[in-house]
DNA sequence: AAAATTTGACCCTA
DNA sequence: TAGGGTCAAATTTT
């Protein structure tokens, strides 16, 4: 085994043993208890970190839809066509970024395709993917999930990149999405923090919204704690469910391409703001 | 009528 | 085999 998928495995079960840790919590009333899994589950993150300056995760898992060819099985008696339904590779490192915030509104337009009792949480999750998935092609999903630890707040869990682009929403896309464009500046936050919580200090907008608490947990698929403060776009809109939250739309006008949205913030300098890394 | 959501089936990974 | 992610028919909402 290689070194770099000896590193890779390592962040694995770690990543795994942060998830257990965070299901640990929500089975112990007590505070001191609770206390003493944060405090493991922060070691874990830190280690998760030092591999991650080390190796970059920039490998995405393509989806490879391999769902099988044809198993012609029923539904409520009705036969389904070939090669649909079922489900696919699971995007074990796909490059997703969960974030913690009040409301599940991100100005994007999501199309709610399913929703699953969670082994451990109290709360379902509901599985979103882009309302442009068919007609721009557009890759992204999310899962949301009412936070464990409190319950006002939403765990948004958020993959693959938006291809499809909306110039209103286009600030807050940027926030929320296009791993490979505008979040790899979130990407950058964690391992130039090493997972620690950063402040993003998007000026213009904190004035637009400023009641906003989502928060950037990690570039990978766990949390950090304690978290962040984010100041987003998205907190001019009214809190919703995620139920609600489905059918906003950003679909009223066109595309913009999301060099232009760069024009909007100087990531490099963000990035490179020393004040957003504060040891 | 069209679009969105609900919900149980299906299937993959661990 | 359990748990979780996705599909799509059925149902609801717009």
């Amino acid at each position: 085994m290689r070194s770099l998928e000896k590193e890779n495995s390592v962040i694995e079960e770690l990543m795994k043993g942060e998830e257990k840790v965070n299901m640990l919590v929500s089975f112990f009333p007590d505070e001191k208890a609770k206390e003493l899994l944060r405090e493991v589950r922060s070691s874990i993150m830190k280690a998760i970190s030092v591999f991650n300056e080390s190796s970059e995760v920039s490998e995405v898992c393509q989806e490879s839809d391999r769902r099988s060819e044809s198993t012609g099985r029923k539904r409520k008696g009705v036969t389904v066509k070939e090669g649909k339904g079922g489900s696919r590779r699971r995007m074990s490192s796909f490059p997703s970024r969960k974030v913690v915030a009040k409301t599940a509104e991100d100005g994007f337009s999501w199309r709610k395709y399913g929703q699953k009792e969670i082994f451990g949480s109290s709360s379902p999750r509901s599985y979103f993917r882009c309302t442009h998935k068919h007609d721009r092609n557009c890759q992204a999903t999310r899962q949301v999930q009412k936070s464990e630890e409190d319950p006002s707040m939403y765990v948004i869990t958020y993959m693959g990149e938006h291809t499809c682009k909306d110039p209103i929403n286009a600030t807050s896309q940027l926030l929320a999405s296009a791993p490979h464009h505008a979040s790899s500046c979130l990407i950058s936050f964690a391992s130039g923090n090493n997972g620690e919580n950063i402040e993003l200090p998007f000026g213009p907008f904190s004035s637009l919204k400023q009641e906003n608490d989502e928060e950037v947990l990690s570039n990978m698929t766990s949390g950090s704690s304690p978290p962040p403060e984010f100041t987003t776009f998205e907190q001019m809109l009214p809190e919703m469910t995620p139920e609600e939250t489905s059918g906003f739309d950003c679909s009223n006008s066109d595309c913009l391409d999301l060099g232009m949205i760069q024009g909007f913030f100087d990531f490099d300098s963000i990035i490179n703001q020393e004040a957003m890394f504060p040891n």
